[in-house]
RNA sequence: GCCGAUGUAGCUCAGCUGGCUAGAGCAGCUGAUUUGUAAUCAGCAGGUCGUGGGUUCGAGUCCCUCCAUCGGCUCCA
């Protein structure tokens, strides 16, 4: 073994350090500063600890609290020190496991009989940091399996030992600190001292395992800073995305709302919403039309037969809204929970030949899930929701050019919309569990890998989701955060070999043989709800100008100028800008208060100048005084950002 | 569906350990005011305290049921 070894950082330097110096050694070799500041390291890519000696040449990467593998040994730590204090306050507890996540980290543990409640989270705290601050280092230990299947046996964790049972004997190790011990892969931050600021944010069940037919675990969710004004930020930041919240925002701009009577999942749209909605709609039928598309229409319901056909009975059945029964005997329609069959028979109201495909088949079709009543939440999960449909019939050999086609459009909405930030994920089957899938594993594997394939072709950074695909078919759906980090999927494109087999789609070949078409289920929005509501975060309620309900709201100095700006009003619709008259008798001040909040991008103040020398004097929203101008000058301004924003999409 | 929490006027909230006719601001209505870039003034009206039961001399306050909402879990065609 050398005496001194290379380690070479990630800027290309080489230090030579004396074989078995750590990366806290390094770091101190660069400076004092970054020694203090080093949480975790990583060498030849794999983590270790920061006083974990190094033997041989590699690279070595420091982390400190601002890097995402810092930020992770931190609070990983952090679960230590959170599964330590439950061990000291709730005696005879059962950790099973704790892992840091993108926002913080949790432990899941079995507190017996007794249910932790919110009320008791503080006094955790306390006791972390107590443990905290007596700056106790991580060491990691390696372990048999027997030892380690002996040491909880003898505590009866049988969550661990279940664990352990399914590790390989001579990988298991353990992490100790002052008098706790838990089973642990590592990647430590060097001592306890450096947590200094934690926040237990909420308790909540979570299954063993995520196996709903297991235990139900209580979890305790916390995140934790080096600083407590890291932490006092953090809670300012979730405190100012609580007001993107589009459930809060949609009450506030009177764009939607819910109704006990009218039932829960439920939205009701209101005016301005419905308004907002339709304009979507009219961009995505015509990017739509453009792309080859056709509209139909179907209906709301359809004959129990439909579904058993489909397979979404067999799946969905139990679980689902129950058959609506009619006078007659044996009569049974289920609303529709999706509107691929539908489409099918539509296709099959004609005779296809291969020169007829591809077929597209578009709908803003309404569909009807009765999702858990855990699960609503506001407009993103809801039991009545419509989607921007479409259905691609094709032949094989057309199936990755539509597949593309169809990845160019989403990209394209998404752009037109200000979704720069989206994650790609190909969601396949999981092999384990075939009973979730109806279909031939070939066809599976051809739709996996045809996916794949565009994917690629389309450069898109894609993550593959095993056991997320569709019951008939894989997908590549398009993920979006709210405000609070919480992702959902929006646009969705699915592979479909099954539902043609089901429903015996078939067109006439040039070989004269009748053929199998592929089908493609597509929805860029993924749905009209879904879509509004990640909108509503996304902007904070500040639309795009050609989107937004009210785009002008004039406002009357007094109700002496109101003759006038009806005047402007009737010249703002004749060149279709949606502006509104506030001609109420309230101070000038208050009117602009009010337009500032409802978020109305322009006001236009009417006053006496205006009405003698016939301008406007406008105000856009959050206080830029754009003083006075013609009306025409005004309108055409207007006209050019509307235009200007719809030409991101108009030149795709 | 499961775990935990919440539910007082249209909205945001007050109402201590159970004790007279449940309060405030904003919004609404009426009147005064006719206003120049983020809240003019005054008056009025508005709640069977989510629902149904129970404990008590007495319940917004304590207990149970159900409903809805919030944070998670599971699910998500």
């Amino acid at each position: 073994m050398n005496s001194v070894i290379d380690i070479r950082l990630p800027d290309g330097a080489v230090k030579q350090m004396p074989a078995g110096s750590t990366p806290f050694d390094v770091a101190r070799d660069i400076s004092e500063g970054l020694a203090r500041a080093v949480v975790s390291a990583s060498y030849n890519g794999a983590i270790i600890e920061t006083k974990t000696p190094l033997t041989e040449n590699g690279d070595l990467i420091l982390y400190t609290f601002n890097d995402v593998k810092g930020k992770q040994a931190f609070w990983h730590s952090s679960a230590h020190l959170l599964a330590q204090a439950l061990e000291q306050l709730y005696p005879g507890i059962k950790l099973t496991i704790g892992p840091a996540i993108d926002s913080g980290f949790y432990y899941d543990v079995d507190a017996g009989d007794h249910a932790i409640t919110e009320k008791e989270l503080s006094d955790i705290e306390k006791r972390m940091l107590e443990l905290a601050r007596g700056k106790h280092e991580f060491h990691m230990r390696s372990a048999t399996k027997a030892e380690a299947l002996a040491f909880y046996q003898s505590v009866g964790n049988e969550y661990k030992t279940e664990l352990i049972e399914s590790l390989e004997d001579g990988t298991i190790t353990f992490c100790d600190h002052d008098d706790f011990t838990d089973l642990c892969r590592g990647g430590h931050i060097p001592n306890t001292g450096i947590v200094k600021a934690v926040k237990l944010t909420n308790i909540a069940g979570a299954y063993w395992r995520g196996d709903e037919n297991n235990k139900q675990l209580t979890r305790i969710y916390g995140v934790s800073f080096p600083k407590q004004k890291l932490l006092t930020e953090h809670l300012e930041l979730i405190e100012e995305a609580k007001k993107r919240d589009h459930r809060k925002l949609g009450a506030e701009l009177g764009l939607f709302t819910f109704s006990q009577k009218v039932g829960q999942g439920l939205p009701l749209w209101l005016p301005k919403g419905a308004a907002l909605r339709e304009r979507l709609e009219q961009f995505l039928r015509k990017a739509q039309t453009k792309a080859g598309y056709e509209q139909v229409v179907t209906p709301h319901i359809g004959q129990k037969e439909l579904y058993v056909t489909s397979g979404h009975y067999e799946k969905y059945g139990a679980d689902s809204f129950q058959p609506i029964n009619t006078p007659a005997d044996g009569e049974e329609f289920l609303l529709k929970p999706m509107n691929c069959p539908h489409h099918c028979e539509i296709y099959n109201a004609s005779p296809w030949s291969y020169r007829d495909l591809p077929i597209r088949l578009a709908e803003f079709g309404t569909v009807y899930r009765y999702e858990q009543s855990g699960e609503l939440h506001g407009l993103t999960r809801v039991r009545g929701f419509t989607q921007d449909d479409a259905h691609i019939f094709c032949t094989p050999e057309q199936l990755n050019d539509e597949f593309m086609g169809v990845i160019d459009l989403v990209l394209y909405v998404f752009n037109a919309l200000g979704f720069q930030d989206f994650k790609t994920q190909v969601s396949v089957r999981d092999p384990k569990k075939p009973e979730k899938y109806i279909g031939d594993t070939a066809l599976w594997e051809k739709a996996e890998q045809a996916i794949i394939a565009a994917a690629e072709q389309k450069g898109l950074d894609y993550v593959v989701e095993t056991g997320e695909a569709a019951f008939y078919g894989p997908k590549l759906d398009f993920m979006v955060k709210d405000a609070l980090g919480r992702s959902w999927q929006l646009g969705t494109i699915q592979v479909d070999y099954n539902l043609p087999e089901r429903f015996d789609l078939s067109y006439k070949g040039n070989d004269n043989d009748m053929h199998r078409p592929v089908m493609i289920h597509r929805a860029p929005f993924g749905s009209m709800e879904r879509f509004v509501a990640i909108l509503i975060e996304h902007t904070g309620g500040n639309f795009p100008l050609w989107l937004t309900p009210t785009q002008v709201q004039l406002l009357c100095v007094s109700e002496k100028h109101e003759k006038y700006a009806q005047k402007v009003s009737k010249f703002l619709e004749n060149n279709e800008i949606r502006a509104l008259v506030d001609n109420r008798n309230e101070t000038i001040g208050k009117k602009i208060r009010e337009a500032e909040m409802s978020k109305v991008p322009f006001m236009v103040i009417i006053g006496e100048q205006e009405a003698a020398q016939q301008t406007v004097s406008v105000r856009q929203h959050g206080g830029n005084d754009l003083g006075a101008m013609p009306l025409d000058t005004f309108a055409t301004r207007i006209k050019n950002q509307a235009a200007e924003e719809m030409e991101i999409f108009t030149t795709n």
